[in-house]
DNA sequence: CTCGTATTTGCATGAGTTGTTAATCAGCAA
DNA sequence: TTGCTGATTAACAACTCATGCAAATACGAG
């Protein structure tokens, strides 16, 4: 995702307009790399203005994944994340603490597949399941799940 | 999946009752490689016994899953999809009909990863998505989307 | 500043799935 | 075969996540 600046004068080009919530998202999102849900990030923006719609979290949201300037990542069950990481990479999630941390891999085009059997894949996407290096140093269980909440443990 | 026999040996040893819906579900799914929804499945089970609730699809299936003889498989949005196969193997989405067919990938160890940055990968999904053959071959659009029904366009 | 239009809000609705409970039924022993 | 007991079913409510809608609001061009 580009940053808030680049993204104001993007939105202007569009046509769309400038609001106080939007821009407060942008800045929520960029740079951003737990993949939270819109819930999060409704929590995350209530703090600052305080009556901010969900609907407008989900708006902008949509907006911005319409533009390319975000990536949807939906791993099995539970709410979408959103990825201002558009680059192209994968996933790995924690079994344990539900942490999703971004992945890059260079190789992909050397897999053998069998059983495409005519299909022509155009993309790719690969998720890893796991556990996080803290909960794999952890004895087990004592983290909660997460779902992109900025806030840890301290 | 094992066999709607062997499912059946299988539910008594583990003091699970074996009624005519669960039977019935056994055989719906057993070599089914539709991966169907719930919902398809719900349709398909009324046609022969018709009063079958839902829920009791919903319920057989979370058994069959927790037991290790389905495999949920969920690909974006949309209702959860379920694969009796359970080998290790993948998925690739096409994206004009829904469809959805098993590959299987000879060589994932020789991936080159970054950023995993201490996370332990137990395990690995991974979806293609683009066009299969059939709607590769058709001209566009031509073809509804599906979601596990087995009865195509003939 | 004013106006037109996009946007925000709040609520309702929708899809998909699970919780609850009374009635029913399979499995088992006598 | 009969009866017991606990699992299962069916029906309905509830729940989560997300979107549709209409009225009120606010951006931003002029």
């Amino acid at each position: 995702m580009r940053s808030p600046t680049e993204l104001t004068a993007a939105f202007r080009r569009q046509g769309l307009k400038l609001t106080p919530q939007r821009q407060l998202l942008f800045r929520l999102l960029h740079g951003n790399t737990v993949h939270p849900t819109a819930e999060v990030l409704h929590a995350q923006a209530s703090e600052v203005m305080p009556g901010i719609s969900l609907r407008t979290i989900y708006q902008t949201l949509n907006d911005l994944a319409a533009m390319g300037e975000l990536q949807l990542v939906s791993v099995g069950s539970g709410p979408s994340r959103f990825d201002p990481n558009v680059d192209d990479h994968h996933h790995a999630v924690c079994t344990d603490c539900g942490d999703i941390v971004d992945v890059y891999v260079h190789n992909l085009a050397v897999l053998r597949i069998d059983g495409l059997d005519g299909f022509q894949p155009e993309t790719a996407r690969l998720v890893f399941s796991g556990r996080c290096q803290r909960c794999a140093a952890a004895p087990s269980e004592s983290i909660p799940p997460n779902t992109g909440n900025k806030e840890q443990a301290t």
